[in-house]
RNA sequence: GCCCUCGUAGCUUAAUGGAUAGAGUUCCUGUCUUCGGAACAGGCUGUGGAGGUUCGAUUCCUCCCGAGGGCACCA
């Protein structure tokens, strides 16, 4: 619709949020003005701020942009295509320019969504592209962390979004099993013998090496040291690393399961071991490389503004994450060739990113014209308002929020245990996703599970009364009469037309918290509408059934693309 | 010290140059002998401070105050 719309007036249009002034709007008239008056300043006496728009036509002008917004429109009011969609246009305020659908075409709207069910929304923009997103990526070795929420949760829901779209989208989990934090591990699984870990022992190994590392400098050293024999195929080590990976993945799929969560690959870092081989003997990449302080090779990046260079080899020659992502990214480009590569990455690693796409760009392992995004999602800090901490321990499980979550639904129904689980989740998802990704998220039990309201639970339990109301009615859309349409179903109409567009704008921005505010304002619109009007028994009873039908629609489709389960009942 | 992000109602937050700053929650008041009350309607309270750009600023620029994150051999 909106893009029907600008292909027709050859200017942008923007969705309006109150009715009043429409359902697009255009401020070209206002952008255009000020583009005008600077371009004809000479030919105004006297003034910086003219006015009087002059027209390029000789003998034309408008007093002021809503004088410019009118002659704009001229034209527009009889155009035949724009009224196949349009029934008014205004110049409203100091010069928008908005735009009111036909009440046809919302209605024929409401039809297709009955026929496209759960492909309304979907569309082909993406076709013949492809994006690949790199998310959750969990530590092997330490707990799946609630600091782990926001990339699975916030990835998965990009991974759908972008595949409605028509994009060919590819998943990978980029599970941190290598690096250093591998050589603290060996260092104390060596120290006290150990031969038989579970993974609450590994993160109080790496709790207690902070400790100690804390009083003993040298620690630090022996881990790295641990790791580079790790790195040179030390079999000891290589089996210890291998467990550590095994009791990890175990572990990570249980919650995966909880979450419903499928991620298509899960190569992890040490996949790129040959690979860093390989652009470590590769002469053109070599070439950019300089000597830092001891030895340590490094990219300098000084020319693209970032004072920091990345530490391609460290002085003792071992890998570095930025290597390994490095050696990722020339892997997805040669696997792939994407289009855009999103890394949905806290934003803790800004500047690791900004190092390591600047760096690609610059030693050639990717092309220039491959978008490169990392979202820099804002952290779950702790009810003080500080950042929770792996090294001290100071982690929360998330799959002790989980289940906590899941308790909490039950309570609340006597219905069953995959009920309260998908209320339970769905709560935690939503609470994440609502968010915008930039913004820090404090941990509040009560806030998460919160079940009223803009909740995950407000929206399933408006579909679950939708798919109440259906059952008892069965909605005939083949025919009904949509004549004498009252405010709240326009209102409603209005905001099922634009579900698409919302599609768009949060794929395109990185943003589900955009669908999500979407579905609750539906969901509201919806639950003001049944409170006041009776919908089995109305004179209108079918348009009413396919409306409702309708918005349970698309309430489904787009929980669907958040990862949140609709239960039929609740 | 330098760099990045952020500062919106008591609390949690939405709005990336537009029109009357939108919600949730808390507190108060109602609707309803429910086509599912996990609902609906109403009330109270808000853009950290000072300048600047603009027809128009929560949004862009400068400074100040405050918070969080980061700054080559952690990831």
């Amino acid at each position: 619709m909106k893009s029907d719309l600008e292909n027709i007036l050859g200017f942008k249009v923007e969705a309006t949020e109150n009715p009043d002034f429409g359902d697009y709007t255009s401020n070209v008239a206002m952008t255009e003005y000020r583009k005008l008056a600077i371009a004809t300043e000479s030919h105004v006496p006297g003034g910086k701020k003219p006015g009087i728009i002059w027209s390029s036509k000789p003998g034309k002008q408008w007093n002021n942009t809503k004088d410019y917004a009118e002659y704009l429109i001229t034209g527009f009011r009889e155009n035949k295509e724009l009224k196949k969609y349009i029934e008014k246009i205004e110049v409203a305020g100091s010069g928008f320019i908005n735009f009111w659908i036909k009440k046809d075409v919302l209605v024929d709207n409401l039809i297709q969504i009955s026929k496209q069910k759960e492909k309304y929304g979907s569309t082909d923009i993406g076709k013949g592209k492809r994006v690949v997103i790199d998310y959750s990526s969990p530590n092997i070795a330490k707990p799946f962390g609630i600091g782990h929420l926001r990339s699975t949760i916030i990835g998965a829901a990009l991974y759908n979004l972008y595949k409605e779209l028509g994009y060919e989208v590819v998943g990978d989990n980029h599970l941190g099993d290598w690096g250093t934090q591998f050589g603290k591990l060996l260092y104390m699984i060596d120290r006290e013998k150990l031969t038989d870990f579970n993974i609450e022992k590994l993160e109080a190994l790496y709790v207690e090496f902070h400790k100690l590392a804390m009083e003993d400098e040298s620690l630090e050293e022996k881990a790295r040291n641990w790791f580079k024999k790790l790195e040179e195929g030390d079999t000891d080590a290589k089996k210890i690393w291998k467990k550590c990976v095994d009791v990890s993945l175990t572990e990570f799929d249980r919650i995966y399961d909880m979450l419903d969560v499928k991620i298509d690959f899960a190569f992890g870092e040490s996949y790129y071991e040959s690979e860093m081989q390989g652009m470590m003997r590769d002469t053109a990449i070599q070439k950019h490389l300089s000597v830092g302080e001891d030895g340590a090779k490094i990219v300098n990046l000084e020319k693209f503004g970032i004072k920091t260079p990345l530490m391609f080899l460290k002085s003792d020659g071992a890998t570095t994450y930025a290597t390994r992502d490095l050696a990722t990214l020339k892997f997805r480009e040669r696997k792939w060739n994407p289009d855009i590569i999103i890394y949905e990455v806290g934003a803790e690693q800004t500047l690791h990113f900004q190092q390591v796409f600047a760096a690609a760009k610059f030693l050639g392992i990717v092309g220039k014209d491959v978008t490169l995004v990392h979202t820099a999602h804002g952290l779950y800090l702790a009810p003080d308002g500080k950042k929770f901490s792996t090294r001290k321990g100071k982690t929360i499980k998330l799959e002790e929020v989980l289940e906590e979550a899941i308790n909490r639904a039950k309570k609340l129904g006597n219905s069953g245990e995959k009920v309260a689980s998908e209320v339970g989740i769905g709560a935690i998802k939503y609470y994440d996703l609502m968010h915008a990704v930039t913004s820090n998220v404090v941990f509040d039990w009560e806030k998460m599970m919160n079940l009223e309201g803009n909740s995950g639970p407000y929206l399933q339990y408006t579909v679950a009364r939708t798919n109440s109301v259906i059952a008892k009615s069965e909605p005939n859309s083949e025919r009904f009469e949509a004549s004498g349409l009252n405010e709240g179903e326009l209102l409603i109409l209005r905001a099922l037309i634009k579900f698409n567009e919302v599609l768009v704008e949060s794929a395109t921005k990185y943003s589900p918290n955009l669908l999500c505010n979407y579905l609750y304002d539906l969901a509201q619109k919806f639950n003001a509408y049944y409170n006041s009007n009776r919908i089995i028994g109305s004179d209108n009873q079918n348009f009413r059934l396919v409306l409702t039908s309708g918005v349970s629609q698309v309430l489904k489709n787009g929980l669907r693309i958040l990862g949140i389960k609709t239960p039929e009942k609740m």
